[in-house]
DNA sequence: ATAAAACTTGAAGTTGACTTTAAGTCAAGC
DNA sequence: GCTTGACTTAAAGTCAACTTCAAGTTTTAT
C-alpha cells in the first residue's frame, strides 16, 4: 500500500509541510518520488510517523526522536544506549507529570476561589479571602 | 523585606537575564531601581515569581499569565473572564496529561522490550519480537 | 586610587519546531 | 494547448522564551 503526502497528512492531522520538514531533518527516510517528483510513502513511514507521534506525546525533541531511530537501525549493537535513552526520558516525564500535577492543582484552587468570588458578588455577600480557602 | 536580583535568582533557579526579561514583558512590575540604577525587589515580586512559578508548571504560555496578573488587578470586574481563563487551561492541561500518560506508557513498553533484548543478548537466546510484549 | 565584581542597558542572537513564500513542475480536464 | 490544482524546492520568516553581547555604571576590596 502506498500513500501520497496529502494522504499522510489526513491520517496524522499534520499539515504537509511538517511532514516534509521531517523529512528534511532525518525523521523519515527512503522517501521515493515517483518521477522523481511527488513523493510516494508507504506502510514503513506510517509506523515512523505513529512512533513519531508516540515520542512527541511523552515529549521527546525531534533530535532525540531521530537520534533513537538511528540506534535502532543496529538495535543489538545499541540496545543499551537506547535503554539508557528511554529510562532518561521516562524519569523527564514522570518529572513533567508532577509539575503537571502540581500546576493543575494550583489551577484548580484558583478556579474554587473565582468561583466563590463569582458567588459572593451574586449573593451581595463579603468576598472570600485566598488563605481561607 | 527587600531582595537583590540575585537574591531572587537564587530563590527561584532563575538566571538574572530571566528575572529582567520578566520584568521587560510585563510579569513583573513597579522594580523600583536604587540611586536609579539597580532593582530592589520586594515580598510582591517574590510573590508573583511564585506564581509564575505555578503557572508555568501547568503549561500556561507568559503572555498567558500576564494577561491573569492584569485581570486580577480589578478581580471584581475580571471574575468571569479570569475564572474562563482558568477553566480553560485546565482542560489543556489535563489533555497534556493524557498526552504524557500515553507516551509514558510507550516508553515504557520500548523500556521493557529493550530490558528483554538486553537479557537475550547476554544469555545467548533469540530476541524478542515488539509484538510479543 | 584603582581594579575587580556586580550590576545596568538595548540590541542582537539562539533554539526548536514549524510555516510561509516565491518560483517552478506536472497530470488532468476543458 | 491552456488552465487549474496538487505538488515540488530552497530559503526566509515566525514564535516563544530566553540568552548573550558590548558598552557603560556602581559598589567593594586592596
Amino acid at each position: 500500500m502506498s500513500y501520497t503526502i496529502t494522504e499522510l497528512s489526513k491520517m496524522f492531522y499534520l499539515p504537509a509541510s511538517t511532514i516534509r520538514y521531517y523529512e528534511k531533518i532525518g525523521l523519515l527516510e527512503n522517501v521515493e518520488h515517483i518521477n522523481s517528483y511527488r513523493r510516494v510513502y508507504d506502510e514503513s513511514h506510517v509506523d515512523r510517523l505513529t512512533a513519531i507521534e508516540c515520542f512527541k506525546k511523552a515529549l521527546l525533541p525531534l533530535a532525540e526522536i531521530r537520534a533513537f531511530f538511528t540506534y535502532e537501525k543496529d538495535m543489538v549493537a545499541n540496545h543499551e544506549k537506547i535503554l539508557d535513552m528511554m529510562k532518561t526520558q521516562e524519569e523527564k516525564t514522570l518529572e513533567t507529570m508532577k509539575d503537571l500535577e502540581a500546576g493543575l492543582t494550583h489551577l484548580q484552587k484558583k478556579i474554587r476561589y473565582y468561583s466563590l468570588i463569582n458567588e459572593a458578588i451574586k449573593n451581595d455577600s463579603p468576598l472570600p479571602n485566598w488563605n481561607d480557602l
